[in-house]
DNA sequence: AACCAACGCAACCGCAAGCTC
DNA sequence: CGAGCTTGCGGTTGCGTTGGT
């Protein structure tokens, strides 16, 4: 017995948007909100179209203060650093992003991002998506300057010089790994404006919606504890359980009192250690070829940020000032990104094997 | 000029969680 | 408490455009 059908499918035109159709839905959120029912919509407003399909479209592309394409190399850097902490949770990132949809982001990422991780530039960048990209950021920055945002133009002006760096086959320049950094607590950017995680309810949201366990009474998550805080060499050092680059949401933190989980088949650390039977879509590994380490992610490499092991077999993850010492053997080569966080990641199991996918990873601006 | 492959983006699809009755 | 419905999300597809040959 199937799911009945959020529409008919019959009456529901698809495809392209026609521009009376996005007056007509545009006009009418507008002035009557959604009136929380997207199924019903359509009807109300005489469009033959799904729910579903006016609710993309108002998210995505008629929704208020949206930006798209021209992402600057500030927003890379967010995108390439929260995916590597979070995996693909695009709604997570787009929220850190104002005015970015996570259809957005999520294409730029599989179109772009992924492949300047990856190095793989086939062709250079096409003019049509650099003039595009441009002039709606000209047009953004307009609007935004006009809103008092002088920033934006200068953005702008940044972004369309900065072709030649799209072409480099390489992370975004501004994610700085090894140095030891100095302890400092990084800015979260865009922390001003939308959800963010400056504040402790949108933590507990954050937490809550990824799905993991919160425990209120002891953790405290602050900004700095959360997410992005350096510590120098004599501090502890604690993991964070990364599936870097898993398609398959993978991503997950373990902690005494935290766990996120990216998705409901996550039933614990071991789960997450034996890979769900090895259940996990595109490693990191599978993503950055070993050949690729030093085409642009030498950074990851350098200083034990990947460790990878001749034996194509078998990682040794060594955790720093960790209670376990690890030999994980996933019958592929896996990487290790060391990560320094201060969201304490011990795992719950005694004696389980982890796999410690860990990161660093800084923000611009975090000197 | 024609063809083709690559690219980028909008939109669709299916699943899962949450909500309502 | 369970069934049905709605919403939100991530993955995938379709298609127009562009650049190379």
């Amino acid at each position: 017995m199937g799911r009945a059908p959020c529409c008919d499918k019959a009456n529901v035109k698809k495809g392209p948007w026609s521009p009376e159709e996005d007056a007509k839905l545009k006009s009418y959120i507008e002035k009557h909100g959604t009136g929380g029912n997207w199924i019903a919509l359509p009807q109300k407003i005489g469009l033959k179209r799904c729910g579903k399909s006016c609710r993309l479209r108002w998210l995505n592309y008629l929704r208020p203060n949206l930006r798209h394409g021209g992402f600057s190399e500030e927003e890379d850097n967010i995108i390439c650093s929260l995916y590597i902490s979070i995996g693909s949770r695009w709604s997570v990132i787009a929220a850190q992003l104002p005015g970015r949809t996570d259809n957005d982001i999520k294409n730029y990422w599989n179109t772009r991002l992924k492949k300047k991780l990856l190095g793989k530039h086939r062709r250079e960048p096409r003019n049509r998506g650099s003039y595009n990209s441009v002039r709606q950021e000209i047009s953004d920055a307009n609007r935004r300057s006009s809103d008092g945002d002088s920033s934006s133009l200068s953005m702008v002006q940044e972004n369309s010089s900065t072709s030649q760096q799209q072409q480099q086959p390489c992370w975004p320049q501004n994610i700085n790994m090894p140095v030891p950094p100095p302890p400092v607590v990084v800015p979260l950017p865009y922390t001003d404006q939308g959800p963010g995680f400056n504040d402790q309810d949108s933590i507990k949201k954050l937490l809550i919606k990824l799905g993991g366990r919160f425990s209120g009474d002891y953790y405290q998550p602050t900004l700095e504890g959360l997410n992005l805080q350096f510590s120098s060499e004599g501090q502890q050092v604690y993991q964070e359980q990364v599936h870097v680059g898993s398609s398959s949401s993978s991503a997950c933190i373990a902690n005494n009192e935290v766990q996120f989980a990216q998705t409901g088949q996550y039933s614990g650390v071991d789960d997450l250690v034996q890979g769900q039977g090895g259940n996990f879509t595109p490693s990191f590994e599978e993503m950055v070829p070993s050949s690729d380490y030093s085409d642009g992610l030498e950074f990851l490499y350098n200083e034990g940020m990947i460790h990878k092991i001749a034996d194509s077999t078998t990682t040794t993850t060594t955790c720093h000032q960790n209670t376990n010492t690890t030999t994980t053997n996933w019958g592929e080569t896996t990487t290790s990104i060391y990560h320094h966080h201060s969201l304490a990641s011990h795992f719950q199991g005694q004696g389980v094997a982890q796999e410690c996918a860990l990161q660093e990873f800084s923000y611009p601006g975090a000197q």
